[in-house]
Order: C-alpha cells, then structure tokens, then sequence
DNA sequence: TGTAATTGCTATAGCGACTAGAGCTTCAAG
DNA sequence: CTTGAAGCTCTAGTCGCTATAGCAATTACA
C-alpha cells in the first residue's frame, strides 16, 4: 500500500531518476514522504506511472501525455482528444515506417555496392555515401 | 570558386548554424576567412559539405561519418570500414523499422477501440493506454 | 545494538544534433 | 552613402532522459 521509489521502479520498469523527472515535469503528483524525506507512493501512484510507461513504450510525446492524464481527471469530458492523440500518433508512427523503408533500400544498395577487397579509392561505398545522385530515390 | 556561408547553405540545403556546428565538430575544415572575418569556402567543401549531409539524411550518427570522412583521407587503407558502417547502420534500420511495426499494430488497435461518441469514463482508447495487458504482442 | 550495505535525497551537467536569440559587424545593391 | 540582408560570436534551449557528486536515511544481518 505504500511504496518506496525503488518499488515502484522494479515494478514497472521505469528508472528511479526518470520517476524523480517525471514528478518534475508534472506527470506524477508529489507523493508524501518519510520522516526522513523519502518519497513514499500508493498504488494510485503505481498506476498512473504504468500508464506513461505504456504511453511513452508507445512512442507518444510527454505532451501527448499530459493531455492524455489531464482529460483522465475529467470523466465527463467526451474523449475526442484520446481518438485524436491516438490517431496521430498512428499517423506518425507510418510515416515514420515509410521513411525508414527507404532509407532500408539505399543503405542495402549501398552496402552491397563493394564486394570483396578494395582500397578506398576505388571503394564504392564510399563513394556511393558521397553522392545521393547514385539513389534510387528519394529519402 | 569560393562561397560564403549562405552560398554553401542554399547550394547543399544545410543550414547555416548547422555549417558552423560541423565546424566546430570537426567535420568541416574551418575555412580560410575573408578581411572582415567570413568563412570563404572552396568547391571541395562544398563536396564535403554534401557528403555530410547524405550522410545524415541517411541516418547516420556524426561519429560514423567521422570514421568515414577520415578514411577517405587515407586513400590507401582498405574499406572495410566503411563496409562495416554501412551494414550497421542498415542494421540498425531493420531494427527499428521491426519496432515501429509493432508500435504501428498496437497503435491501430488502440485508435480504432473507441467508435463513436463517448465520454472520457467509457473511452476504450484511455483504457487502452493505460493497460499494456490488452496488447496483441510485446512491443 | 552496532555497523555496513543499500537505497534514497538534491543539484548539476551531459547526451545528440541541432535551433533560436541577442547584440554586434560586414557586405552588396541601388 | 545609405539601407537592409547576411555574417559574426556566444549563450541557452530543445527532448527525454542518464550520470555524477556528495550527502542522509533505511534495512539487513551479526
């Protein structure tokens, strides 16, 4: 029922500075403490703590979170912002897939540009990062 | 035959505070400066210049580019280096390409649990969140 | 109860790769 | 010759932590 920093770090695998940085930031309340000044949490604490791990495991902004935590404090508001937050994020998240797929070509072509034993004069790997003319396409 | 930094800017699309933190990296030369103390540069580093930012553009980190640009300063040695660099960082690509997948998965679940119009205490999507367990897979 | 190991505290600085701003000087065009 | 753009240096900020220093509190075991 009541935890130190380094429960609740073992038990939801987020580091005891980064628990300490998101109290900074605003993510998690201040908790009570010790008489020796300790922080000590509840399991509410615990809770929303795996919630930013979730969120941030997903790859969502601390803003995003934020908003995610704020709109959680207020039942009654419709949850738009949460479709919308997670909507964007998807968006996000492929565009980013597309740029790496493309970035995968180049470098596959690239790394396979130089078989065998080469000095570097004649290395076309070299040349090859030298020169986005010899891609494929765009990236 | 020899620009100013602004030249280097539009003809290579670096910016020109970023010119100038190259050169304070090392990965620019700094360049022979004009009587009211301006950088005057040459087409050869205009052509660094260029190589650097195919470099970025493909993902990789500064100190790899430092390995690459010192190896071609060394014209004899053998390339393996630069081989090694670009399997890496092609690597490095599949892996995160494989993480963003997952990511891409759990995200359209969770952006699609939520249809229709409701307030914040029902929002399958806050749930979704939240709870890690609801997941398809690790991610 | 003593003491040693572990865990906790605060505050500050560093990471990577820029980007922004302040306050000044130089340059190029008309 | 003036004006406005472009250049200069230096410092600080971005994001999400992570590391370090130098302490204080807690816990485990003898």
């Amino acid at each position: 029922m009541d935890f130190s920093i380094g429960d609740l770090s073992r038990r939801t695998g987020v580091k005891v500075p980064t628990i300490r940085y998101y109290e900074k930031e605003g993510l998690l309340e201040a908790p009570l403490r010790s008489e020796g000044n300790q922080r000590r949490y509840r399991s509410s604490d615990l809770e929303r703590l795996g919630f930013i791990k979730h969120c941030r495991d997903l790859g969502l902004p601390m803003p995003a979170i934020r908003d995610l935590i704020d709109l959680s404090q207020h039942p009654d508001k419709p949850c738009e912002t949460a479709n919308r937050i997670a909507e964007d994020q998807l968006k996000a998240v492929r565009q980013r897939i597309a740029h790496l797929r493309k970035l995968e070509a180049e470098l596959k072509r690239i790394a396979t540009s130089c078989e065998g034993d080469h000095t570097v004069t004649e290395c076309n790997v070299l040349k090859a990062f030298g020169d986005h003319g010899l891609c494929l396409q765009e990236h």
